[in-house]
DNA sequence: CTCATGTCAGAACGACTGAGATGG
DNA sequence: CCCATCTCAGTCTTTCTGACATGA
């Protein structure tokens, strides 16, 4: 018998050894963490998650973002606009094919993308505080092989 | 240099090391997983939740539950509210503390439970299926530690 | 007076849907 | 013609806030 057991005000086993319960519950915690922490500097996730993968790609189309994060088209719009308005992003219309936009990062963007690093640390310091490096890095690596699966 | 890398439309390096992306991103594919499987037999997934800590309980206030399935308290009115039209719990005063709602299961509801067990094997089998045994072991250790940390 | 409980209305957020305009 | 991209308006779902009444 573990001292989890005896937790007064504990979810049921039957739950905490579901995957899909542990995984939802996880995110719930990872969700509050960065709310509280990014509500500080005024960010949201997703906004962090397009400037990341620009200054990983240089530029790329709204759609071809969409599709890397998972956003949907129609949500990016007003992902971009934001961005566009802070001056993090410049949006220009593709010559090469104009039914698409080229985003690109600014360099005001690439400063705030710095900052918000930061942040992504200390977010993810607290997140996995109760893991080992090597724990964190299995539970990584577990969560890639899960997300590359469901595709 | 792996072939995850060659994937044209894959998320940045950056974003796939991070553990609170990777955990949104997992929660998002079980909560489609889920809300496929659950919805096919017109459930969701808290009211499973509800229902498996009720069997293990025996009967819960309504406070209690929201505790410890980390659900509002003022979510869980109407949650019970469906439960119990459903036929699926009862919902009496308490008569040692008159602010309290005793829930408890009824055979309907136990008996629906047994159905939803069947749908979660197969959410569960779904949502892990790039997982060996030892592996879904891991991830569910390491989750666990996780979530108990943060609350 | 305080705190906990249950209920309610509504806000906030994220994910999604459908339609239209433009262009390859 | 069909298909992809972007935009817009709006829905749906879950989570959260604030308020209130009741009662320990």
């Amino acid at each position: 018998m573990t001292s989890a057991e005896l937790d007064p005000a504990a979810a049921p086993q039957r739950l905490q050894g579901l995957g899909s319960w542990l995984i939802n519950q996880a995110a719930l915690r990872a969700a509050r963490i960065i709310g509280a922490r990014f509500g500080e500097v005024d960010a949201r996730r997703d906004q962090y998650a397009v400037m990341v993968a620009l200054d990983a790609l240089g530029q790329a189309s709204q759609a071809d973002l969409g599709r890397r994060l998972m956003l949907d088209r129609s949500d990016m719009s007003a992902l971009i606009d934001e961005l566009e308005s802070a001056g993090h992003v410049v949006r220009e219309r593709d010559e090469q094919d104009r039914r698409r936009n080229v985003i690109r990062l600014t360099d005001g963007g690439r400063g705030r993308l710095r900052e918000l690093d930061t942040v992504v640390d200390a977010v993810q310091d607290d997140l996995l505080a109760p893991l080992s490096d090597a724990e964190r890095d299995e539970l990584v690596s577990l969560l890639q092989r899960l997300v590359a699966h469901h595709r």
